[in-house]
DNA sequence: CTAAAAACGTTTGACGACAAACAAAAGCCG
DNA sequence: CGGCTTTTGTTTGTCGTCAAACGTTTTTAG
């Protein structure tokens, strides 16, 4: 007697969010073990791009566009930091600020990081069409471009 | 001067990935907002539908539909029977296994819940039309349908 | 039937995330 | 200018999650 996976999903049936959460745990996983020799976090590759991308932006700047609370971000900065990939430089304009750059050693790393990264985007993604995976990242945008009423 | 958000996502910019995490975090942002009078998360209402739909379910049957840990579960539903929504029952046929099933309240606050749930659903994905929705539903389970080459 | 292997629920430890409180600096406004 | 308010980075506390180890029970092999 093993009455394997087959569960009703009941209401989570119809629920996008529900659909969301999954994809949003199979991507995480395959992420982490693909990336898992470099020690990078979704997070904290996200931060590194973010980084390059924008040299001497602030941790308020970098916090918001990666949505991730200020606080979070310091622990994360000092491991990067401690790994020689990331640098704080004071702001000479804001001293209340800290400008990001990234180490030599960090482009280094990221440029690794991003093959694996480009890689793993194939394995999850590369099931769907190129118009199926076009179409997917539009409706994610729109989901999280938010302006909704938000009056609760 | 004040630079505002306009930073470049550079490597970002063409990941699908970033995007459905931006999307799971606004995802549980108005989830946890909407439901914070009744103290349940998106993972708590998992829980409670899937013990609903399949009542008698054993914790490691939920665990994996759910994709949550086991030993995560368990403080799940320390919390859960102590609100007197859930209970462990012991399962007769196997003296390892809890049956899991709903109490009256349970199924009188999962009621309301999902009221809740079904607006939070309408607030996120209403700006989408009917056939986008289903769009992205199908595209999401097509991304969490794992059965890629696990050669790694 | 019996010994080894696997499954189940639990405990403990680690880690990433948020929220609240704080000090220092910058901005605002009389 | 001079005081209040806001912003920034940090610290501390809490929570949700996974992973590893453990005891009990079931399943599997020989």
């Amino acid at each position: 007697m093993r009455s394997k996976h087959p569960l009703s999903l009941g209401f989570l049936e119809g629920l996008i969010g529900f659909r969301l959460r999954l994809a949003q745990i199979s991507l995480f996983e395959d992420f982490e073990r693909a990336l898992r020799p470099f020690d990078i976090t979704p997070t904290r590759f996200g931060a590194l791009v973010l980084i390059e991308a924008n040299s001497g932006l602030s941790q308020m700047q970098l916090a918001k566009t990666i949505r991730l609370d200020r606080s979070t971000l310091v622990a994360l900065l000092d491991h990067l930091e401690g790994k020689g990939l990331v640098k704080r430089r004071p702001s000479p304009t804001d001293k209340r600020t800290n400008e990001l750059v990234l180490t030599d050693e960090g482009r280094k790393l990221l440029a690794k990081a991003k093959r694996r990264v480009q890689e793993h985007e194939k394995r999850l993604f590369g099931k769907l069409s190129a118009s199926d995976r076009a179409e997917l990242k539009r409706l994610l945008e729109a989901v999280s471009a938010k302006k909704y009423n938000n009056t609760l």
